[in-house]
DNA sequence: TAAGTGATCTCT
DNA sequence: GAGATCACTTAA
């Protein structure tokens, strides 16, 4: 048996960059019908707390982000553009919403296929990030090198403030060919 | 490059 | 209740 285990949740329950930066090259885990899923993290992106305007939760509590208020290890989806779910990973403590993107795997890339691919949609909201919730995120054994993470803004949050819209959250792991 | 799609938020 | 907005994808 290969080392697999649930990240706890005491992973999340760390600075948001952190947890960010350290979910590149983890394993994304889906068990649907006895079958688990599981695809390596490649791309990630960083909203972090009431004072970054691209997160969602920088205008206060909602009905929908009010998720990201609570503890950590627990996941944020909510749909996009009437037809993509996306999926967030809350980090940080009680009453400071910040959660990670997770844009996209090795086998999937795109925020949205990669939900689709898992049969992630609103049943998954709200969850724990845990097997008893069929999602969760294992360990992999495979450190990704600082040399293979791309650091960028953003993407699709024009709408945010210049100071924002330029803060580098998004990770990327840059896979050399041998690793595909 | 633009349209599709529908929940959610912010006004009336 | 109405209108604008949106952390995207796909087909041209």
């Amino acid at each position: 048996m290969t080392p697999e285990q649930a990240l706890p949740r005491d992973f999340f329950d760390r600075p948001t960059l952190e947890v960010t930066r350290d979910l590149l090259g983890k394993v994304l885990c889906r068990e649907v019908d006895n079958q688990v899923l599981r695809m390596r993290i490649r791309e990630v992106e960083a909203y972090d707390g009431p004072s970054d305007k691209a997160c969602h939760a920088h205008r206060g509590k909602t009905a929908r982000n009010e998720v990201m208020f609570g503890p950590p290890g627990h996941w944020y989806v909510y749909l996009c553009y009437g037809m993509h779910w996306m999926l967030n990973a809350v980090t940080g403590p009680v009453d400071f919403p910040a959660a990670v993107l997770l844009r996209g795997c090795v086998e999937v890339s795109g925020p949205g296929r990669l939900t689709k691919a898992l049969g992630i949609g609103r049943g998954e909201d709200r969850a724990i990030i845990g097997r008893s919730s069929g999602l969760w995120v294992e360990e992999s054994g495979v450190v990704v090198p600082e040399a293979a993470i791309e650091r960028t803004p953003r993407i699709g949050i024009g709408y945010a403030g210049k100071e924002w819209v330029d803060k580098p959250y998004r990770f990327v792991w840059n896979l050399k060919p041998e690793d595909e």
